[in-house]
DNA sequence: GACGAACTACCTTTCAGTCGGTAGGCAACC
DNA sequence: GGTTGCCTACCGACTGAAAGGTAGTTCGTC
């Protein structure tokens, strides 16, 4: 029975991480966005690393419910993919970066435990894909000359980047065009002119937006 | 005429930024890193931001000699593709992650100056993709249903992605999974049994390196 | 009365940044 | 050819703020 205040402390932290990074935000900020004090978020998680792992948990359950959600909700490998892409969408549009790659990008100072947390997180989304564009191909849903381990990595990885990337470029319409790119790769007709899909080329242009740090 | 010594502030402050993100290191790190006080680096930047921006500035146009001389080396759409992955390929081999990468993900924190720059930067390289696709495109050397610059962006958010995730996955292994896949999305034919490129499926498990913090 | 959850008060360390000063180089001027 | 003045490069010593973390206490609820 979790506590509402442990609760928010993971939700908030969370924000503060996919919005400044890890080493980007501290108990200070993290107290005052919550109203509490600092001391008390010790009592909940002792210490920075503890809260570091307990995110990238909180972050991955989610994530694990969400994709298997999406294999409930859709049996096409394509609407699959494109469900999975929706999530990263949500990112660009909420302006919060991705939990892990926030993380990953810190490396270098990266307890261990975080890290293994982060990989794992990498290696379950990746294997999964694998499973689904495996699958995928197999009833012809999507090209045979796609190698499902090889696809499954560079989907993940052009979203993650994507989502990095355009939340200071073309926002949602620069994150679409990504996908309109991948969408290619995957499908299996060179394409009559389908009407699916937007195909905007986006503005990239900086969208500056004030964020005072308090 | 940049001092020996500002040039060396610069290299090694890059160093820390790619492996441990802004906010990760500190004046003190850099300090101890190049044999020199605290307070004599503020001689060269008086502050943070001022290293900051001078970083992407110094990353960016080193990007810039780059991207020319493969334009220069090669006329074929595809190899100038490739050649391009290839920097970020050294990033991965490096255990060094993209400079504007990890800024980045600092954006709630990043001072303006310094977001532009990284903004900047994505533009010009998807500027540059585009042009290459087009150019390719036009005299057959890509697929005639790549939009130059939809998957402009897809690669550059694939690469960066990939630079990412690998470093903590399956290291040049995984890395070139991706490359694989990224190819056979730009190639012309339906691939004949070709003998280039690797194939292997990366082991995709985390190699844990110890790199303390002094 | 034991326990969970919050608090006040404090600790040490590190952070970016400041200050006044030193040492050497270079050129002008008398 | 010495002195004066100014420059770059660096230093030791310092500051106030913020970092993560600790100790001991209070308060309400089973």
């Amino acid at each position: 029975m979790p506590s509402d205040t442990r609760d928010k402390l993971l939700a908030h932290a969370e924000i503060l991480v996919r919005t400044r990074g890890y080493a980007g935000f501290s108990y200070a900020d993290l107290a005052e966005a919550i109203g509490i004090r600092k001391a008390s978020i010790h009592h909940h998680f002792p210490t920075k690393e503890d809260l570091g792992v307990a995110l990238v948990e909180a972050y991955g359950r989610r994530y694990d419910r969400a994709l298997a959600e999406i294999e409930r909700a859709s049996a096409d490998g394509l609407k699959r993919v494109e469900a999975y892409a929706a999530l990263y969408l949500h990112g660009v549009t909420e302006e919060q970066g991705c939990l892990v790659a926030a993380m990953a990008t810190e490396l270098g100072i990266l307890p261990e435990p975080m890290r293994r947390g982060v990989a794992e997180f990498f290696e379950r989304h990746i294997a999964w894909l694998t499973r689904v564009l495996a699958e995928a191909r197999a009833n012809g849903t999507v090209r045979k000359d796609v190698t499902p381990a090889h696809h499954a990595r560079m989907i993940v990885a052009a979203l993650e980047g994507a989502l990095l990337m355009e939340r200071l470029l073309g926002g949602a319409a620069g994150f679409r065009d990504t996908l309109s790119a991948l969408r290619k790769s995957l499908r299996q007709t060179p394409p009559s002119p389908l009407p699916s899909g937007r195909t905007r080329t986006a503005p990239t242009q900086a969208r500056r937006r004030e964020r005072a740090r308090s």
